[in-house]
RNA sequence: GCGCCCGUAGCUCAGCCGGAUAGAGCGGCGGACUUCUAAUCCGCGGGUCGGGGGUUCGAUUCCCUCCGGGCGCGCCA
C-alpha cells in the first residue's frame, strides 16, 4: 500500500486495474494527534535503520528489490523477520546463513530498542524477538487515535465517485444486487478512511426500453389484460397494479402507469437499501442527460473530432484505431443513442462536476461493456483506464439446497427486503462481505437464517457486547480507567493479551491494504480474527480482578483499545457494534419454514436480467 | 475461437505485492459454566493447495499449458 516508507514495496502487478497512487507526500491530517498508520510504521523504520547500519558495518550492499521487514507468521519465529541475507546470497557470493550471521553479530553488538535477541534461521532469516514493551506502545498509538484509529491520510482529499447497485428501476432490488450495496457502501467508508472524499452515486436507468417494456407491463396488469411478449411477470408487477389502483383509480393511461411505476420503484430501491444502511449521495438519471442534450453533445463532438464517423445512417466511434477488433455504434440508424454513447456522458459529467476518480462496481455480465466505455472516455479525454470498473461474481442463491434462478421478467425474484423479513440488516450486510467479490457467492437462505446464531455476525458483535459488559460491571464498582500514563502496561504479558495487541497491529496495514485492493472482505476477515483473539483473552484473563488493581488498569485499557478496534472496523463495514446481545435462549426451533423458488443476480443491471440467464 | 473470474480439509471460505511445519467457521468426536453474558473457550480427526511444466535459494502465491466451472465478446440494455 502506500507506506512505501524506509523499506521498498516491490510494485507487484495487480490484477485490477491501475490505482491511484499518492501523489503528494504525505502529510498527516491537521486534526489527528498522530496516526498509528504513521506510529505503527516507527517499529519497522526503526528496526530497518538498525539493519541497514548493520549493512552497512559489514560492508554489504542493499539486497537487490530493497530491504525488506515483515512480521513473521509463527510465534517461534520472533516477532518480525528479514530475507536480506537469502537476497544477498547471490550478489555477494556467499551462503545466506553466512550473511545472517553476520548482521546478527554486528546488531547483537547493540541490540536495537525492544530487541530481545537475534537469530538466524531456516535458510539464512534473521529473526528479531522482541520484548512485549513494543506491544504496549502499540496500546498507547490505539487509544490515542481513537475513533480514527488505522485511518490514513494516503488519499488525502481525494474527490472519489463511487457507483454501485444502478439496478435498472423495472423491479425491488434484488439478493444480487444486495451485495453490492454492502460491498460498494463498505469500499466507500474504505476509501474514506484513507482519507479520500467519497460520493456514491446511483445511475438510474430511466430512459430505455426495458422501462417502456415494464410500463407495459404494469399497465397490462393494471387492465387485467394479458402480459406483452417479453413483460415482466414477477408477483410484484401485480402487487404493484394492485396499490396503484388504490392510490390512482381506474382508468389510467399507459403515460400515467409509467409515472407512477418509476416513482413506485424508486421509492422502493431507495427504502430497501435504507433498510440496510446505504444511502446514495447521488441518484443520477439517465434521462436527464438526454434531456440535457449531453447524449447528443457526446456524439457531435466525436463526430467534429474525426474520432467517429457516419455509416448507413449510423454512427461509429473509431475503436479501431485503438487497436480494437471493431468499432462501437453511437447512434443507430434509427437515430437513438446506444447505451455507451449515454454512458459516455455520463461520466464524463461525473469528471465535470470534479470527481478526480471514478469507480464502478458492475456485476460481471457487463464485463463486456468495460473496455468499449473505458476506450471512449480516452479518446473523449485522453485519460485512460476511467472509469475504474471493479466487477464482481454474480449471487446465487439457494433454498432448500437448491439453487434457484429466475429473472425479473420470468417470475419472482427474491428481494432484498424479502431477506429483509427474515434476516436483519447486520447478519445481511456481513454475510455479503464475507468474501472476495471475485469469487461467485452461494447465498443459503436456510443457512443465513436458520443457522444465525452461529453466525459471525453474532460472534463479532458479542465480542464487541462484552467489552461493553465489562464496561458497565465496571461502573457498578465506581471503577474507572486511569489515565494511561499512570498505568502499568508492562503487565501485560499474557500471551492472549499480547496476540490481541498484535493484531490491533495489524490493522492499519489491513485498512490500507483493503482498499488498494478494493477488498472490503479484508476487514471482515481482520475483525473476525479480532473477535476469536477477544473471545479467547476474555476467557483466559480476567479483567476486573479485586486483588490485583494495578493489572485491572491496563486490562480495562486493553480492552478498551480492542473496543476502538471493532467499533472502527465494523463501521466500516456498515455493521452495528451493539453494546448487548440479547440473551439467547432456547426459544427458537430454528425450522425452515416456507419454500419459494427464486433467485437472483446482477450488478450494474444495465439492463436486469435483459434476455433472461436462465 | 478470444477475454475476465474461480477451482485450497466432507461443506462454505480466508491466505495481502513468493518466504521457513497451509488457516477459520460449519459438520464429526471429546472436554470446560459458584466468578466481567458458555451466541464463549480448549483438544482430536481431516489437505497430492484441480493436473503438468517453468522462474526462484524458496511457489497455494508469479509465468506457460491442460482440465473443470461461471461470465463476457451486438445498430440489447
Amino acid at each position: 500500500m502506500a507506506q512505501g516508507r524506509g523499506y521498498a514495496r516491490p510494485t507487484g502487478r495487480s490484477p485490477l486495474p491501475p490505482r491511484p497512487r499518492r501523489t503528494r507526500p504525505r502529510r498527516p491530517r491537521p486534526h489527528l494527534p498522530r496516526h498509528l498508520t504513521d506510529r505503527a510504521f516507527v517499529i519497522r523504520d526503526h528496526l530497518l535503520d538498525a539493519l541497514r547500519g548493520a549493512l552497512v558495518a559489514a560492508d554489504l550492499p542493499e539486497p537487490p528489490g530493497g530491504l525488506e521487514i515483515d512480521a513473521t507468521r509463527q510465534r517461534e519465529h520472533g516477532d518480525f523477520q528479514t530475507n536480506a541475507a537469502l537476497k544477498l546470497a547471490k550478489a555477494v557470493g556467499r551462503p545466506p546463513r553466512d550473511i545472517a550471521a553476520a548482521l546478527v553479530s554486528t546488531l547483537d553488538e547493540k541490540l536495537p530498542r525492544h530487541v530481545a535477541r537475534l537469530e538466524v534461521a531456516g535458510p539464512g532469516f534473521v529473526n528479531f524477538h522482541l520484548e512485549p514493551s513494543w506491544l504496549h506502545e502499540v496500546l498507547v498509538d490505539v487509544v490515542v487515535a481513537g475513533d480514527e484509529y488505522g485511518h490514513s491520510a494516503a488519499l488525502d482529499g481525494l474527490r472519489v465517485n463511487l457507483e454501485f447497485v444502478s439496478a435498472n428501476p423495472t423491479g425491488p432490488l434484488h439478493a444480487g444486487g444486495a451485495r453490492w450495496a454492502a460491498v460498494g457502501d463498505a469500499l466507500a467508508n474504505l476509501l474514506s478512511s484513507q482519507g479520500a472524499q467519497v460520493h456514491r452515486e446511483y445511475y438510474v436507468n430511466d430512459a430505455g426500453a426495458q422501462l417502456d417494456r415494464f410500463a407495459e407491463s404494469l399497465h397490462a396488469r393494471f387492465k387485467k389484460q394479458k402480459l406483452p411478449e417479453d413483460g415482466y411477470r414477477g408477483a410484484y408487477v401485480l402487487d404493484m397494479a394492485r396499490r396503484m389502483r388504490a392510490e390512482l383509480g381506474n382508468g389510467l393511461d399507459l403515460e400515467q402507469a409509467r409515472e407512477w411505476g418509476h416513482a413506485d420503484i424508486m421509492r422502493q430501491l431507495h427504502d430497501d437499501l435504507g433498510r440496510i444502511g446505504v444511502h446514495f449521495d447521488t441518484w443520477f438519471s439517465e434521462r436527464s442527460l438526454h434531456e440535457r442534450g449531453d447524449v447528443d453533445a457526446v456524439i457531435a463532438r466525436f463526430l467534429a473530432s474525426g474520432r467517429a464517423f457516419e455509416t448507413d445512417g449510423a454512427v461509429w466511434l473509431r475503436t479501431s484505431e485503438m487497436g480494437e477488433e471493431r468499432d462501437r455504434v453511437l447512434r443507430r440508424s434509427d437515430g437513438t443513442p446506444t447505451y455507451l454513447a449515454a454512458d459516455v456522458a455520463y461520466h464524463l459529467d461525473k469528471l465535470a462536476r470534479g470527481h478526480a476518480h471514478l469507480i464502478d462496481i458492475w456485476g460481471a455480465d457487463h464485463q463486456g461493456q468495460v473496455r468499449s466505455l473505458q476506450l471512449a472516455m480516452e479518446m473523449a479525454t485522453g485519460r485512460s483506464q476511467t472509469p475504474e470498473v471493479v466487477l464482481g461474481q454474480f449471487v446465487t442463491l439457494v433454498r432448500h439446497g437448491r439453487e434457484v434462478r429466475i429473472s425479473k421478467r420470468t417470475g419472482n425474484v427474491i428481494t432484498l427486503a424479502d431477506i429483509l423479513d427474515e434476516v436483519d440488516a447486520d447478519v445481511a450486510r456481513l454475510t455479503f462481505l464475507l468474501q472476495s467479490i471475485d469469487t461467485k457467492q452461494i447465498f443459503d437462505i436456510d443457512v443465513v437464517t436458520a443457522q444465525s446464531m452461529e453466525n459471525p455476525v453474532y460472534y463479532v458483535q458479542y465480542a464487541h457486547a462484552r467489552i461493553a459488559s465489562i464496561g458497565r460491571r465496571a461502573a457498578e464498582r465506581s471503577l474507572a480507567r486511569r489515565p494511561l500514563g499512570e498505568v502499568d502496561l508492562s503487565l501485560l504479558v499474557h500471551e492472549r493479551e499480547l496476540d490481541l495487541l498484535r493484531t490491533l497491529f495489524a490493522y492499519p496495514d489491513v485498512l490500507a491494504d483493503a482498499a488498494e485492493a478494493r477488498a472490503p472482505h479484508r476487514v471482515t476477515t481482520w475483525v473476525r480474527e479480532l473477535a476469536g483473539r477477544f473471545h479467547g483473552f476474555y476467557h483466559d484473563c480476567r479483567v476486573m480482578l479485586d486483588d490485583d488493581p494495578a493489572l485491572t488498569q491496563s486490562r480495562l485499557w486493553l480492552a478498551e483499545a480492542c473496543r476502538l478496534g471493532f467499533a472502527n472496523a465494523l463501521a466500516i463495514l456498515g455493521v452495528s457494534a451493539p453494546e448487548t446481545m440479547s440473551r439467547l435462549d432456547e426459544t427458537d426451533d430454528t425450522d425452515d419454514a416456507d419454500g419459494s423458488p427464486d433467485e437472483a443476480s446482477d450488478g450494474r443491471s444495465h439492463d436486469d436480467s435483459g434476455a433472461d440467464r436462465a
